[in-house]
DNA sequence: GAGAAATAGTTGGATATCCGACTATCGGAT
DNA sequence: ATCCGATAGTCGGATATCCAACTATTTCTC
């Protein structure tokens, strides 16, 4: 799972190819190649040790983010807005966890055309013990050093700032 | 679509939470859920720019790697390992492209188990349209300057050499 | 207040991806 | 030569994600 079995560097590969070929934005490319590569590296992993848990990434997510509001509950559009997916992706998700007794879904009281979804006992048990996994791998990083991990995250900054995302200082 | 609506930063706010809590390994969090937001980024930008062209990036990069092949035509079991996807999911994105009269799929003489894959002339015509406006977006990399790109991607070396990717010096 | 515009959630449809299982074929070992 | 493990591709099933469209409510506007 590991290994590519690949003797050569795909992504300096294709850099040659389209420099050959005379492509403009050689370095825009690769980035945006070695982006979706090391998404699916650490994503592989993270999903990798939550299926022990029964687990995706995307539920995990939802689970955590319920643990932190208030009375363990969120309405689902907020939901949405928090995980940054489209409001069908949240629906999925909370059959998902409320098949699977970890979430609850309930009217909100004070609008009826909402729905809150609230996490069960079961399923903070089962995110405490996914949040332990998770941590036993740090979150897929492998044993990248702190120091390159704070690296990584602060290069991306001028990604999500490209696209409008609000970011606070550290 | 590039605005979030969110007035507050989203992972700034996962870290806090998850400080509050005792968490360990919190940069190893933050640069996973970085990793995850920025490929979502540019993924998106990438996708939208693909979709006039009735393309998306999974069935680009197919195209493109078909250009780079001897006769622009390929065996699917080579193709899943440059991709990096499963071989069902070559099986897929194939049958797309071949619907779509980008693609043929012929016999292999030399085995009689194998599916060359090859491009036709339409596809090719495609994939020229495409790459162009993928040129225009800069791969997704909005504004970001080439120094900046050339940083990240560095520094995204370290995750993937941790997976065992073979990389080679630039 | 009444109608229009906005919001919350779901459903149906499409694509991408993985996994397990299955068929066909290749190739090596005895 | 034959049998068995490895390889190529596909199919069915599951999940994640998006979009368009639809219902039910709420809220804003005049």
């Amino acid at each position: 799972m590991s290994s590519t079995g690949n003797d050569l560097d795909l992504i300096a590969e294709t850099r040659r190819n389209w420099t050959e070929r005379g492509l403009r934005e050689a370095d825009a490319m690769v980035t945006a190649t070695s982006l979706a590569r090391s998404h699916q590296i650490v994503l592989g992993r993270v999903n990798q040790a939550l299926s022990e848990h029964n687990l995706t990434f995307s539920r995990y997510e939802a689970l955590a983010l319920l643990s932190f509001a208030r009375k363990e509950s969120m309405g689902m559009a907020r939901m949405g807005e928090r995980l940054q997916v489209h409001p069908t992706s949240v629906t999925s998700t909370i059959d998902r966890l409320e098949r699977d007794g970890l979430v609850t879904r309930s009217p909100n009281p004070d609008d009826r055309r909402a729905t809150l979804a609230t996490l069960t006992s079961t399923g903070r048990e089962v995110l405490d013990k996914a949040t332990a996994s998770l941590e036993a791998i740090r979150w897929g990083m492998g044993e990248i050093g702190d120091n390159h991990l704070q690296t990584i995250a602060a290069d991306l900054i001028h990604i999500r700032e490209s696209a409008g995302d609000t970011i606070n200082p550290t």
